[in-house]
RNA sequence: GGCGAGGUAGCUCAGUUGGUUAGAGCACAGGACUCAUAAGCCUGGGGUCGGCGGUUCGACUCCGCCCCUCGCUACCA
């Protein structure tokens, strides 16, 4: 029986505009450590989403001259269609819509206000009517007698609105001694320092309702008030764990949740309101934040006639959904920002894909059909040149888990492209074409050691391109339950006699 | 302004507690081979490791100053 177990999401997405690369990106890191933790025997859930609440979804919907509701389910619908062209394994999609997430967050809520953590008030400051947007006084000037924002230059007016306040300015010693007791809460140090700086320099409390628009879930026993943004969005990750029945079985089994990942635009969210809200709620925090950084696009960018430069689905449709996510995940240094370019992607597809793996693969599918009517039999004995290849791949093979651990895929994947280095010269060394007639003992026990490497190449590879790896384990006949990590402890871990299936070209070449 | 991260080959980056000729992948140039998607393998060119100064027998690695880039500095998400 599974008792590991790792809950994993992705942020909701707020559907105001149309998906991009970065909602592409986050969403396949989740899916790749998914898909990996799977592999790894976990039990899994993986969860993502849209967050349909706010007035600007309020406004876009009235200008569609749709019902909010009818707005949102047109474009979440976007968004479920984009999971699907990323080849996401995700077990739930959650919209904060939906009747589960109003009982889970109006739940919290009432168990805020039993803690005595939300008292009413008035939230007051510079508002900009145009910009949607309050500012501080810091960011306001006197122009012609009247107030603008530094901003955006747009006039602001001071405007007092009845809300309620969560009492984030409490948790501060509580948030730091959480951070310090948890010291891989959030990834990477760098942002954790980021945070915990911010803590240290003092928490007001939070706004946390709001009266002037009513699209979203109501607070309790107000129905003036409107649950506002974050405690409404984040709360998400309860929700579909069907908090507030604490005996679910979800429930039990993953809350709390191992990871969320997200962008670092939307770190402080949650790295400080969301475990500050579950710690003022009795609920304890997710176990670990990772908060990578954006894509972005060259010089490229600013060309709006190659504008759809970073439009996921183009890219996808163009280039494939194995290429696009094997490219984002390796091309993008753990934790910082990452460029992107068709050149680079292009040239990524062409040596690591086509050039290295992808050709591995064809050129022992090719020679065992041409030459051994696809059957390889393995024969016992081990040449020094043969245990050196197996103790090689053992070796990084032994690293791969503390680098997913980390959440550092792009590491892990130079790691594993390593394997096919070391198999390509192997093959190239033992020179299997001039032991036909010669010794076909020998070219046997080097085809079949070549297969092996494949096999664990593929299994490695396949939380990152599932399609790809899957066409060449089926071909090698590697049963469903044995592509997993523990299967790859062994050193012999086909068959002594292997039949193999016709493989076709994996990547095409881009010219 | 304050706090923080970083500046290493054309590009993207590794460089453990300071120790001999500074590494990888891609790109580029040669070579031997031919199973393979003219792929793979081998060899090579190319770096005053941001600048200046200091500590040391010895610094990419420690210290100081300077230059440059980036991030954070709360209620759009």
């Amino acid at each position: 029986m599974k008792n590991k177990k790792f809950y994993i999401t992705t942020p909701i997405y707020y559907p105001s505009g149309q998906p991009h690369m970065g909602h592409a990106y986050s969403s396949i890191i989740a899916d790749v450590i998914a898909r990996f933790k799977r592999n790894d025997n976990y039990d899994v859930h993986f969860l993502t989403g849209t967050d349909e609440h706010g007035l600007k979804i309020q406004k876009a919907a009235s200008k569609a001259g749709l019902k909010p509701l009818e707005y949102c389910n047109k474009i979440s619908d976007i968004f479920r269609q984009l999971n699907v062209k990323l080849n996401l394994s995700n077990d739930d999609f959650i919209r904060t819509t939906e009747k589960r997430h109003f009982n889970s967050v109006q739940h919290l809520w009432k168990q805020l206000v039993d803690s005595g953590d939300i008292y009413l008030s008035k939230y007051k400051g510079w508002y900009s009517v145009s910009d949607e947007a309050y500012y501080n006084s810091d960011e306001i000037v006197e122009k012609n007698g009247k107030k603008i924002s530094t901003f955006s230059g747009s006039l602001v007016e001071w405007v007092e609105e009845e809300s309620f306040f969560f009492k984030l300015s409490a948790w501060e010693d509580k948030l730091l001694e959480f951070y310090e007791k948890n010291k891989k809460f959030i990834i990477p140090v760098s942002r954790r320092n980021e945070v915990i700086n911010f803590v240290k320099s003092g928490l007001k409390d939070l706004s946390i309702s709001r009266t002037s628009f009513t699209w979203g879930i109501k607070v309790p026993n107000n129905e003036k008030h409107v649950i506002y943004v974050w405690l409404d969005a984040l709360t998400n990750y309860l929700s579909a764990l069907n908090y507030p029945n604490l005996n679910n079985d979800l429930y039990k089994k993953f809350w709390p949740a191992s990871l969320h990942v997200i962008g670092k635009d939307i770190l402080r969210f949650h790295a400080i309101y969301w475990p500050a809200f579950l710690l003022a709620a009795n609920i304890e925090p997710p176990v670990k934040i990772f908060s990578h950084g954006w894509i972005l696009s060259g010089e490229e960018k600013m060309s709006k006639s190659k504008g759809n430069i970073l439009n996921p689905l183009e890219i996808i449709d163009i280039y494939g959904i194995d290429e696009t996510r094997y490219y984002l995940m390796k091309e993008v240094s753990h934790g910082s920002d990452g460029n992107i370019s068709l050149k680079s992607l292009e040239n990524c597809i062409n040596s690591d894909l086509a050039n290295n793996y992808g050709n591995l693969c064809q050129r022992v599918f090719s020679f065992i059909k041409n030459n051994c009517a696809n059957n390889v039999e393995a024969y016992k004995d081990k040449l020094d040149s043969d245990q050196k290849i197996i103790n090689e791949t053992k070796n990084i093979i032994g690293e791969l888990r503390n680098l997913m651990e980390e959440q550092n895929i792009n590491s892990y994947i130079k790691s594993v492209i390593n394997i096919s280095f070391l198999t390509n010269k192997y093959i190239n060394d033992e020179e299997p074409w001039k032991l036909k007639s010669s010794n076909v003992k020998r070219m046997n026990n080097i085809l079949h050691l070549a297969l092996e490497q494949i096999a664990k190449i593929s299994i490695l590879l396949n939380p990152i391109i599932p399609i790809s790896t899957s066409k060449v384990l089926d071909a090698l006949n590697v049963k469903k339950s044995n592509r997993n990590l523990s299967f790859l402890d062994g050193e012999n871990i086909l068959s002594e006699k292997i039949s193999i299936a016709p493989l076709n070209i994996l990547f095409k070449k881009i010219t």
